[in-house]
Order: C-alpha cells, then structure tokens, then sequence
DNA sequence: TACATTATGTTATACTATAACAACCGTTTT
DNA sequence: AAAACGGTTGTTATAGTATAACATAATGTA
C-alpha cells in the first residue's frame, strides 16, 4: 500500500478520495476513448461514498431517485463498465464493490475487510503476490486472476471491540 | 501442498481420493462426537465426484435420486455442516463447494482454479498466508479468516489452449 | 443524411441462499 | 414406558444476486 492511501484510519479527508476517483475516472476514460456516462459516473460516485462496499441492489434507490431507470440491468452494466476499467472492483465473499484508488493501471488487488465496520481496504500486496506465484509456479499453474479477501479487525474496532462504525 | 496430494494431475486414483475422503470424515465425525447421516455422507461422496467445484443446485438431482428430500434447504444444510467440520470448502468466486484433502486440522486455505478444466486443487499456501499476515499487520488488521482464490490455466489446460474436459 | 455502434429502457427469468415452522428420531430423564 | 429434550430432516415460501433478450434512444462516422 502506498504512504498517500487511506487505510484504516477513519478521519481522512473522505470528500477528497471521491473528488480524486472521479477526476482520475474521468482523464482516464478521455485518455481510452472510453464514454463516462451520467449512470456510470453516478454509480461510481456512490460506489466511493464511503469504504464499505455496495452491493449492487443497494445502489438502485439512489438512481432512481436520480431519474434514472432502476431497473437492476443498468447498475450491472454500469458496474461491468466501472471494473473493466479498473475503476471498481468485487469483492466475491460479499456480493458487493468498492472503487478501486489505483484505477490508473491494472493490477492484483487484494482486501482487507473488517467485520466489525465493514470497512474494506485494498491491500497493494507484492509480497502475496509473489509468493502466490511462486506456489502456483511450483505446480504448473498459470495465473491470469487473483481474489485475495481477508476477513478480520481493523485497528479501530479491534479496540472497540467491532463495535465501531 | 504436501506430497501425497494430487495436485493437477489427470490421472490419479481418483476412487481413492473420495474413499479417503470418506472414510477420515467418518473417523472425525466419531472422534468429535458429530453426526455424518447418510445425506450428509452422500453430499459428501457426491462434491468428491471429482476435482471440479459444484453448486448447491447441482446437487439436488443425485439427491432425489437417491430418495431424499431434494428442496435447496437440505443441501445447504449438509454443505454447512460439512464445511464445519471442514470436510469441504466453499470457493466464493464460483458459488460452488469442493471437497477439501485435509479435514483433520483447519487451515487457511487458498484454490487454484482452472478455467479450461474447471477443476480446482488447494493451495497449502503458508508462503502466502505468512506475506498475507505480514502486510495486514503493518496496517494494524488482525485477520481471522482467508480466501485466495486463483484463477488461471492448469498444466494440462496450457498444453492444449484450455480445451482439456 | 444514412449508417453503424454503443448505451439505455424494459420485461422476464435464472441462479443462489435462507427464513420459518412442522414432523421425526435418538437420547436422557422421570 | 412416558415425557421431555436436542438435533436432523421435510416442506413451503421468499429473499437476494445476476443475466437474457429485445426494444428504443443516443452517439459517432462515412
């Protein structure tokens, strides 16, 4: 994880993290001739509202009351949109998608997900990586995908006992 | 991944996976006092068919014929109970379940998962479970729970482009 | 403009999983 | 043996997640 992420640490300038993934979503699509629609910077947009991940019938209300269809195709599609782009990511073990803070290349993400707030953050881990590889490696495998998701505490509700919200 | 288990190879005895399969579920239920009735058993015999995961739905048809109950409930509840006891895993990214070779003991456990093939063999992954424990605790995460999932190509899959059955 | 391409609207349905309660069965207690 | 109990299974219904298929609209391009 690089210095200038927000990992757990509950008092970062939040407003900031969706300004900066909207920005960069939006260079990005410029830059691969790729169309950041209404619904798809919508969707984005309430993916980053906080770090909990979102399951998609969870987003449906907010488009609708946004004039939008609502109908669950167009979140779909737009999340399909969103990840091939690198800009959000599933996470398997919940059913849901956070946005990603490193859409700008593609690479191995893996999670930290706290049970007790809910909170997942992205772990840039090289290490697992490397050592992921050279297991498969060891058997013949080659990898082409990895889903790292690790459920546990964060600091703060490690304390709190997961109570914290 | 210890020696003794078949990791991609297609032509082991696969007969003897699922009667070792059985037979160390049938001592570690009498050890632990745990009750393996015969659909519990035949839930087992059956995710054991061979190396490739299987839905909960998947399952219902042997179910029925074999004379049980085949409404989704049955099937979930034998899958919850084999995964307590953990006689089997479930792999996330594929909402299916997969019998697990090493019952005795819990462990972390991560998958290799082959898309031309579809099976999927377990990683004893402690390279990775160690690099994975490592960068969680730098930001303070204590992880009570792991899934590593991978997907890719098997050996034999690479050979022939991923049209290996 | 005409055409092709992409995105969205809309309806229906497939797939995955659990809630809730009744019936059954083996064990223990009286 | 009867009663009480805990755990397993039967049964019906429903919640939650995701996609198929086709119609319409918007956008880009010759």
């Amino acid at each position: 994880m690089s210095q200038d992420d927000p990992g757990f640490e509950s008092d970062h300038d939040h407003q900031h993290c969706i300004e900066q993934a909207l920005e960069t979503a939006r260079v990005l699509c410029r830059d691969r001739k790729q169309r950041l629609t209404p619904i798809r910077e919508l969707v984005l947009k309430l993916v980053w509202q906080n770090h909990q991940p979102l399951g998609a019938y969870e987003l449906l209300p907010a488009l609708a009351k946004a004039g939008f269809n609502s109908a669950p195709p167009t979140v779909y599609r737009a999340l399909e949109f969103l990840q091939e782009q690198g800009f959000v990511h599933r996470i398997a073990s919940l059913n849901a998608y956070v946005g990603c803070p490193h859409p700008e290349r593609p690479h191995r993400s893996g999670f930290l997900i706290c049970r007790g707030c809910q909170r997942a953050v992205e772990l840039n881990a090289g290490a697992v990586h490397s050592a992921l590889k050279t297991s498969a490696g060891e058997l013949g495998f080659e990898i082409e995908q990895e889903m790292v998701e690790v459920v546990g505490l964060c600091p703060d509700c490690r304390m709190t006992g997961g109570a914290h919200a």
